[in-house]
DNA sequence: GCATACGATGCACACGTTAACAAGAACTGA
DNA sequence: TCAGTTCTTGTTAACGTGTGCATCGTATGC
């Protein structure tokens, strides 16, 4: 492997001045620069980034670290959230993922000289002992999907509660009295904001919730097949049902389909997240549509701002929510 | 931040002797060793990792790449690879996820010194470059979904064709003649594996197939609409499709539908892949699925062996299709 | 009791880079 | 011409590890 010093024998210089020259110091003239460059160029110089590093006290890595990858987390929410995160981190730094759960508590290898900085997709609060461990640390963190207080760091926040409010009246704008609710997993934060937008909404039509019509899922498609099972064994049958993701929708739609009920003709489904799919599945889904790639890309930036300023920064950063009106949300029907 | 210097000195001996104590050495002898090891632990000490890596040339780090994630990648295939990978890398290494097409062909800053070994998710030839490149620079291989002869590496290839196969002949042996097919995307090795299993099995019944049954898509939902609404105009109309992928056939679903055309009463579909939300559309759809998740783990697996042995493995590891049969393709209208 | 072997430990250097400081060369102004 | 300044470059020591070789002490074998 070729090194500062092999090139600074070719040059005629130390090595010292060789590293100045490629890291574009203002004590070199430019000539000098423009010969060292081509020299490097020439025996295709590449620096070792693991010396770099050790000097520097710097790693050129960021992580993205999800709660959970294989339980809870969506495809399509993984995929968005990387490719908005890695849009910005680019060639700067290179991008590590994991799962927090798959650490099983242990975070011994998620070091300050490892990481630069780290940027958490939160969904459960079962991490807040990983964001606890990486703020004691001192590693610059940004923190998307759930609100990281009281650490003052970076916060990437949508306003789901406030898109759930929307479906949930655009449903009962459509006439619908007997609303259910499939909830998202328990324990997560996103569960517990969109659970509250269908309450408020709820409450300010002075609309009954009783206990049957609110069903806990698991964000996935097959515990939204078996959470409408669970809801059109009540009685009265609900009329809507809003979902708290797409999925869970799709599943639901499946399991209405197969008690022989049409959707919307006897019973309406909202969803949340607009995934990729959901305007292409049948009906296409009513839903609330939450800018993951955004999210992702927001956080990086924020992060990296932190970075460059050698401090870190505070900031809550809030996205807006919007309400896709599908195909999937019809009148109520008349008793 | 504590170093072994520091434990040295609270344990009265040489840095020398921490060193190898804390990679349990077989030079020191047991109780010094556990005497250190409490030391260190009670200061709680964490290895500079930069150091390590400078010292021994090895980073820790596995890349796994893919040919693009905004352009062609699903986002289930996505997830699940790097379910796979992590599953087995688990924390051994970091893994360092990115999209070749973001390095627009300068892949200067991957390097040997910054991974010990790469996975290579190849869905385009476009790879070509990329693979070359790491492999002229000794870094250890594995490459998924696409052939990498003549290189001698870990390759994990699924049998895409013999699965094609198979679901084409499930249409005919339905009464199907004329049977349409949706590509996936231009140049993607995928691709033209998936069409021959089709071509192969039409011929094979002494089957034609006109040009205008063969209609390029992206392998997402949209072009899976567009590509059946160029499918629907054709005279006569197929009664079959063979789609390449899952999302371009609930696209293909839609758009037929959209024509109002039942499925699979007027006209069946047939899907690859298998994805999460193949089965809860309706009809739930007949597929081929493809272990995507254990071809993540076989790669890393067989990468880590060759990291292991500290030498190329060479190794080409098949893994088998399944046709999923559900409700999308019935029997042949009778005309 | 002596030579030999071996077990435990430390010294010193290496890995590739950056940076504080020193030092020589060239230029400035009188 | 000379002192002071600026520009250019080099010397040297870090950063935190791992390791070849040397050293010292103790056990072993006769």
């Amino acid at each position: 492997m070729v090194t500062i010093k092999d090139i600074a024998k070719l040059a005629g210089v130390s090595h010292t001045t060789v590293s100045r020259a490629l890291n574009d110091s203002p004590l070199i003239p430019e000539g000098t620069k423009q010969r060292i460059r081509e020299i490097a160029a020439s025996v295709n110089y590449t620096p070792n980034f693991n010396a770099k590093s050790l000097v520097l006290a710097r790693s050129f890595h960021v992580g993205l670290f999800f709660s959970t990858l294989d339980k809870g987390t969506t495809s399509g929410f993984f995929h968005e959230t990387v490719t908005g995160a890695l849009s910005v981190i680019k060639d700067r730094y290179h991008l590590i993922v994991n799962a927090i759960d798959s650490y099983g508590g242990a975070y011994g290898s998620v070091t300050p000289q490892s990481f630069d900085g780290i940027i958490v997709m939160s969904q459960s609060h079962a991490d807040e002992s990983f964001i606890r461990y990486v703020w004691e640390k001192r590693i610059p963190l940004a923190v998307i999907n759930r609100r990281a207080e009281p650490l003052p760091v970076v916060n990437v926040l949508s306003d789901d509660e406030a898109g759930v409010f929307r479906a949930v009246e655009h449903l009962i704008g459509a006439g619908h009295r007997r609303i259910a609710i499939l909830e998202g997993k328990t324990g997560f934060q996103s569960s517990q904001n969109r659970k509250n937008g269908y309450l408020r909404a709820m409450a300010k039509h002075g609309l009954d919730v009783p206990q049957p019509y609110q069903v806990a899922g698991d964000f996935d498609l097959e515990s939204g097949y078996i959470g409408m099972q669970q809801l059109l064994a009540c009685d009265p049958l609900p009329t809507a049902v809003f979902c708290s993701g797409d999925e869970l929708a799709v599943g639901a739609m499946k399991a209405a389909r197969s008690r022989g009920l049409s959707v919307p003709g006897d019973i309406s489904i909202a969803g949340f997240d607009d995934n990729a799919f959901s305007a292409f599945v049948s009906p296409a889904l009513t839903t609330v549509k939450r800018p993951v790639v955004s999210m992702g890309r927001l956080a990086a930036e924020g992060l990296l701002r932190a970075l460059a300023e050698r401090r870190q920064t505070v900031e809550t950063i809030r996205v807006p929510t919007e309400l896709i009106v599908r195909e999937s949300v019809g009148p109520a029907p008349t008793p």
